[in-house]
DNA sequence: TGTAAAATAAGACAAAAGTCGTATTATTAA
DNA sequence: TTAATAATACGACTTTTGTCTTATTTTACA
């Protein structure tokens, strides 16, 4: 199936390309499908390709030897993957792991193409450096919180952004929620029984109600963003 | 103190920029002199500029409520920092606190220059893009070792890439190494003194001497690095 | 709709990480 | 050289996190 523009237009990343430079960009792209679940690739692999997320959400995620995981992150529509490998001068291998967290569309271009393309557009790259910026404050709070913040005060702040995410998430089981805020299943489980029995949340058919969001506020040990004003 | 061309030109950064370019740049450039352990700026304050390194060496970190930090990354001559602010749409405000881990000269560029110069000058980008590219590889192992292994483990890998390092950082303390690799300081004296005992390593005046890179490496779990090879 | 597989619950333990208090030993600067 | 400050040493103790086992409960699907 071939990619055309309308699909391209999707991102927000090309919002400053012209039509000529995005057509260009589309014929050389693959597109692929990966079913829930599926891995679209390893840490380690030999990759010099770029991803581009179409439709559904990926986990970007790293393993330890005991088989326990850490997601990096969860990407959807409009995430780009893998620019770290395709754009270090060292040979190209994939510095995490990636699997469908549902069904999933991906394009996927070459290594080779995309820099020559940030070559000859300013655009395309001034959209992957704000796409890395994001990442990078995002990594930068995640290494943060593994480090300074205890798995209690992690879950708590977990269970909070969940709630205010407007995007509704599928539902999450307890090994999910704990690849997440960087622990193990048996932890989150024990935890969620003392937040309810706390009485700050309930747990209902496939989903999580946060009943007392202030007590979580303070488990989580947020205090209500202060954030400077500009005069 | 003016800025010239030759400063400039000591950027692995700028290695493609034309001179015209630079030199544009160097104009609207600022120097700045820091103390060593003086305080470049907080977390959280508003800051619409980025700053390249000059001479020597600065810390980025998280701090938490209870006192606690945990050192994101620490940069060198030739740097790039605080991109992340500038580039993103939203108000500018740093999202982590930077400190001389030396003496430290920086030079200074508003954000709305080098947005602009972004938009003209692809290589600059694509040279941004590889600075964040590796930064974005640092912070993915510095999180997943975070999260997925323990402090023993964490701290015997940190000495080994010390001895590695060609570049004799000075001596740290162990409130410095703790905060690099995510823990307290007692626990890392107590842990220098468990490794001792074993043998694998010796404290000197004004440094670690480590006798056998065997042991600790196998306290780090580091496998010898498997890497797939490219037929 | 019955069965296997997946997800959870819950208690008991074990190990790891962090905290404290106090005693020493450097370092720095007056 | 001597205070004063910073950095360590080290044992006792607490808390947190992780592990294991055994039941249940749900969910998926043959």
């Amino acid at each position: 199936m071939k990619i055309n523009l309308e699909d391209l237009r999707n991102f927000e990343l090309f919002v400053n390309l012209s039509n000529n430079i995005l057509l260009n960009l589309a014929e050389r792209m693959t597109r692929r499908h990966f079913h829930k679940g599926e891995i679209v690739f390893i840490e380690g692999d030999y990759s010099d390709e770029v991803y581009f997320v179409f439709k559904g959400t990926l986990i970007v995620f790293k393993t330890s030897l005991n088989g326990r995981e850490q997601v990096l992150v969860r990407l959807r529509e409009g995430a780009v993957l893998n620019l770290v490998p395709v754009l270090l001068d060292e040979e190209p291998y994939n510095i995490s792991s990636v699997r469908a967290a549902t069904e999933l569309d991906l394009f996927i271009l070459l290594g080779a193409e995309i820099r020559i393309a940030l070559k000859d557009h300013p655009d395309l790259g001034y959209g992957l450096l704000k796409m890395f910026a994001r990442r990078m404050k995002h990594m930068n709070s995640l290494a943060a919180d593994l480090s300074l913040r205890g798995v209690r005060s992690r879950l708590a702040g977990f269970l909070i952004r969940q709630a205010d995410s407007e995007t509704t998430s599928g539902w999450l089981t307890q090994d999910e929620i704990a690849a997440q805020i960087g622990t193990v299943r048996d932890v989150v489980g024990r935890l969620l029984r003392e937040f309810e029995a706390l009485g700050c949340i309930q747990k209902a058919r496939h989903q999580i109600i946060l009943l007392d969001r202030r007590v979580l506020e303070s488990i989580a040990g947020l205090e209500p963003i202060e954030r400077k004003q500009v005069l």
